[in-house]
RNA sequence: GGCACCGUAGCCAAGUGGUAAGGCAGAGGUCUGCAAAACCUUCAUUCCCCGGUUCGAAUCCGGGCGGUGCCUCCA
């Protein structure tokens, strides 16, 4: 089998052939750095960094490139709201995007350009588009000329025609056509700006992908993503500039992840059902939020709601509730294998992830993963002092930590999880640690002496708050209840 | 209005020509003082509807119904 990518150009899965063999060269779009980040982000986010840790996985040498968008109309006008500098206000938001992508434990792409480091390049690009005839300047302003990009529409599948009788671009009167962007803008007073052969300005927002997809990948590169809205108008004008530049189509696989809804209702600000990672990571452990998003194939719409975020935490529970199980037994030596030594179910997950990234089904091997990794530690604990079926689990084991390691999953050792996850619940319920643990031992006392009425009762006390009794051979533990 | 996508069990969700992954919930069981956890068994003769192509379709084609997104800044 081969690599197979779902290309938005197509609308079909391709074969991916790398531009040079055995590498892969990807270009995301970030963030606009004027506000916090929200899940939609998170789902860009993850989903990419999953593609990124899965082409490695495939033994790909991956380039990966994620920008940032630090000079645009958003951040001029909340920097002015706000009274700080927009320096300021990138900066800040940078310091957060981090906090909030490190809490998902999203891998540092390779290169994280800021479009204010390459204003040169994209002055550059400007030129060679005006002396093509492919933009044109208007009151100092540059604009791209749609009319004369025979391929404008081919990624949105729209022509240019029904475009503008769809009449609901802003008329602007230095524009040769409605549907012609802007290339430079001039400054106003006030805003950032930068020297240009077309007098002070700033750049469009379109040009700064290109230029910096260009200067760190080439002129032309095999994967581009970013979220479906993306697709129209920012993607077709990347296109358009890229290729009326170098003559090139810049990437040859574009990848659009799907939107994230909230109670089946579109997520948006009117609607005020906006949450921000840090909201959802203040009611979920980020790492369950992150098992949430790749739960389901990247392309397709995911709902947000209490509700399915809670049984992902419990699935995150089962899964570190066998790793915390099967390190008991194998002791501290047997971490981080980067092999999965079961064939089986190595080719499932290479299967799973050549076509088209397929994330909901790498999750289902993890779960069952996770069941054998349970079944093996039974039989060690069945035949205890003997050494049996130790080999066993280790290669369970090993399958398990793998493909978390693809997932971005199990990130901290079990002990820790559990320690966060219990506290976080217990504050929620508001008991203390003590609390619980005078309670356990009351009933195991009520036990001793078969008062089990007593027993009973004290475990009803703590099941209503959600916390559950388990007793096993070395002592009583507890666990929250999702 | 134009363009695109989607419709799989009570719920979530894979599956794009070869006879329905996985999870939650439910039922029964092993274990347990009773539980819990874990494990086992069970849970869609059928994939919105109607036609068509095919030896064979949830998967391809046509039509219908229902839902969503984009066309304006947006992950």
């Amino acid at each position: 089998m081969t690599l197979r990518i779902y290309n938005t150009l197509s609308g079909h899965k391709e074969e991916f052939k790398p531009l040079t063999p055995g590498e892969v060269r990807m270009y995301v779009c970030g963030v606009t750095v004027y506000d916090r980040c929200h899940i939609g982000h998170a789902r860009a986010g993850v989903v990419f960094d999953f593609v990124y840790r899965a082409l490695k996985r495939l033994g790909f040498k991956v380039t990966y490139v994620r920008n940032f968008t630090d000079v645009d109309d958003k951040i001029i006008k909340r920097a002015a709201e706000r009274g700080i500098s927009c320096d300021e206000l990138v900066r800040e938001n940078i310091a957060a995007f981090y906090e909030d992508m490190d809490s998902l434990f999203l891998l540092r792409p390779d290169h994280e350009p800021r479009a204010t480091g390459y204003i040169a390049q994209m002055q550059e690009m400007i030129k060679t588009l005006l002396a093509k005839g492919a933009a044109y300047e208007s009151g100092g302003d540059v604009f791209f000329s749609v009319e004369d990009f025979s391929d404008y529409g081919k990624l949105s599948k729209r022509n240019v025609d029904e475009l503008v009788s769809g009449a609901r671009v802003a008329v602007n009167e230095d524009k040769k056509n409605p549907l012609d962007f802007a290339l430079w803008k001039s400054a106003k007073p006030g805003e950032p700006k930068w020297p240009s052969p077309w007098g002070e300005g700033r750049p469009g927002w379109h040009i700064e992908c290109s230029a910096m997809g260009k200067e760190l990948l080439g002129a032309q590169f095999d994967v581009h993503g970013g979220g479906k809205d993306l697709v129209f108008p920012h993607h077709e004008n990347e296109i358009a500039q890229s290729q009326g530049a170098s003559g090139l189509p810049p990437a040859r696989y574009w990848m659009h992840n799907g939107f994230v809804n909230i109670n089946k209702e579109k997520m948006s600000k009117s609607l005020g059902n906006f949450f921000t990672i840090r909201d959802v990571t203040k009611k979920f452990d980020p790492e369950a939020v992150r098992l949430y998003l790749l739960s389901t194939h990247y392309r397709s719409p995911i709902d947000f709601a209490d509700e399915y975020l809670r049984e992902a935490q419990g699935t995150l529970d089962y899964l570190y509730r066998a790793v915390h199980r099967s390190e008991k037994l194998l002791g501290a030596g047997a971490h981080a294998p980067s092999e999965i030594p079961l064939e089986d179910v190595n080719a499932r997950l290479v299967s799973a992830i050549e076509d088209d990234f397929n994330s909901a089904e790498v999750m289902a091997l993890f779960i069952e993963a996770a069941k054998t990794t349970n079944m093996a530690c039974k039989d060690v604990e069945g035949k205890k002092g003997e050494g049996g079926g130790l080999a066993e689990l280790a290669k369970h084991y090993a399958a398990l930590r793998v493909i978390g390691s693809v997932l971005g999953l199990l990130n901290r050792p079990s002990g820790e999880y559990f320690k966060t996850t219990k506290a976080r619940h217990l504050a929620d319920v508001g008991l203390s640690e003590t609390q619980v643990a005078d309670l356990i031992h009351s009933r195991n006392e009520a036990r001793k002496t078969k008062n089990f009425a007593v027993a009973d009762t004290i475990r009803k006390t703590l099941l209503d708050r959600q916390i559950e009794i388990e007793d096993t051979r070395d002592g009583t533990e507890w666990w929250v209840r999702r």
